[in-house]
DNA sequence: CCACTTTCGTTCGCATTTCAACTTCTTAGG
DNA sequence: CCTAAGAAGTTGAAATGCGAACGAAAGTGG
C-alpha cells in the first residue's frame, strides 16, 4: 500500500516567488528598524504605539493588545514593562474586570507618536510603496489577501 | 524658510496593502516556524542547511554564509555552534586565509535535509503558494522584484 | 453557595540575539 | 621589511524572546 506521495516540488517560478518573497520580508524588516533607530523605537514598540493611538481612548487591554500585534501574552508584558519605563504608556487596573488591564498610552507617547510617525511613512514609502506602481500594490494586496486570511484561520490550532 | 515637507500620508489604498503585507510576513513565519518544530529544526537551522546544501561541496565561508543569510556575523557564529553541537555541520580551517573557517555540512545534516525539506516544501505550499493562482504569484513576484532590488542595493548603508 | 473550569496577566527558566570588545591573520603603504 | 589599517570570526555579557507554571479573578453548572 502507498502511503507515501510524491513530494511536489517548487517550480522555477513558484520557488523564484517564494524566495523573493521571503528575501524582501527580512530585508524590508531589516531597514525599517534600522530607520526606528535614531528615535529609540523598535518596530515592535511603534506597532504597539499605534494600535493605541488609534483607540478612542489610547488604552488597550492586555490581552487585546497581544492579539492585534501577533505576539504572546509574555512577550507583550516585556515589552509594555519596557515602554512604561520609558515613559511611553503606563498600565491601569480595569474596573470591569479585576483581573485586567489596560495599557494606555502617556502625553509623551502620543507625542513620540506625532514626531515618529512621518519618518517611518516616509522609511515606508522609500522602502516599499513608491518603489512600484499603484496597479502593482494593488495586485501584491489582492495576491496577499487570500493567505492572510488563511493564515488568520490557522492562528493558535493544533 | 521653509524646511519641513508636508507628510505625504499613506492612502487608504496604501496602507491596507502595507499592512497585508506586514501581516502575511509575521503569520506565515511564525506557521513556517511551527511546521518545523516536529524536526527540531528552526527556520534559521533550515536556511542554512538549504544554503549549503545548494553549493557544490555542501561547504561555505562564514561570511559568505552570514551575507547570505542576512545575518551578523555574531549571530551566525553562535548558530553555527548550536548545529555543531546538534551534528547538522562542522566546520573546517580554510586553508587559503587562514583566519576564514568553512560551515561544512555533514552527512547527518544532509540526511536531515532530505527528510525535512518535502515538509517544509508542503508547509510553503500549504500556507502560501497553492493558496493564490500562477497568475497572483507571478503578480507577486513582479511587484516585490524591483523592491528586493533596492533593498539589496541599501544593504549596510549608512 | 460551592466546586470546577477558564481567562488574564505575570514570572521563572532557558534559548536566542545583540553589542562591543578581542584575537588572528591579511593587505597596503612607505 | 615593517607598520598600520582592515577583515574574519569568536566571545561574553546584557537584552530580548518564548513556553510552562503560577496566582488571582470570572464564569459555570449543580
Amino acid at each position: 500500500m502507498e502511503t507515501e506521495t510524491a513530494t511536489r516540488w517548487l517550480t522555477d517560478e513558484e520557488q523564484c516567488a517564494w524566495r523573493t518573497h521571503v528575501e524582501v520580508n527580512r530585508m524590508l524588516t531589516y531597514q525599517l528598524e534600522r530607520d526606528l533607530q535614531p528615535f529609540g523605537l523598535t518596530m515592535n514598540d511603534y506597532d504597539i504605539l499605534v494600535h493605541l493611538s488609534e483607540t478612542d481612548d489610547h488604552r488597550m487591554r492586555m490581552s487585546d493588545l497581544a492579539t492585534a500585534t501577533l505576539q504572546s501574552k509574555s512577550r507583550l508584558s516585556h515589552q509594555i514593562t519596557r515602554m512604561e519605563n520609558a515613559g511611553l504608556v503606563r498600565r491601569e487596573n480595569c474596573e470591569s474586570d479585576r483581573r485586567g488591564l489596560y495599557t494606555v498610552l502617556t502625553e509623551d507617547g502620543m507625542e513620540t507618536m506625532r514626531k515618529v510617525a512621518p519618518h517611518h511613512v516616509a522609511s515606508v514609502r522609500r522602502h516599499f510603496v513608491d518603489l512600484i506602481s499603484p496597479e502593482e500594490l494593488d495586485a501584491l494586496h489582492k495576491a496577499l489577501t487570500p493567505i492572510a486570511e488563511h493564515l488568520r484561520s490557522q492562528r493558535g490550532k493544533p
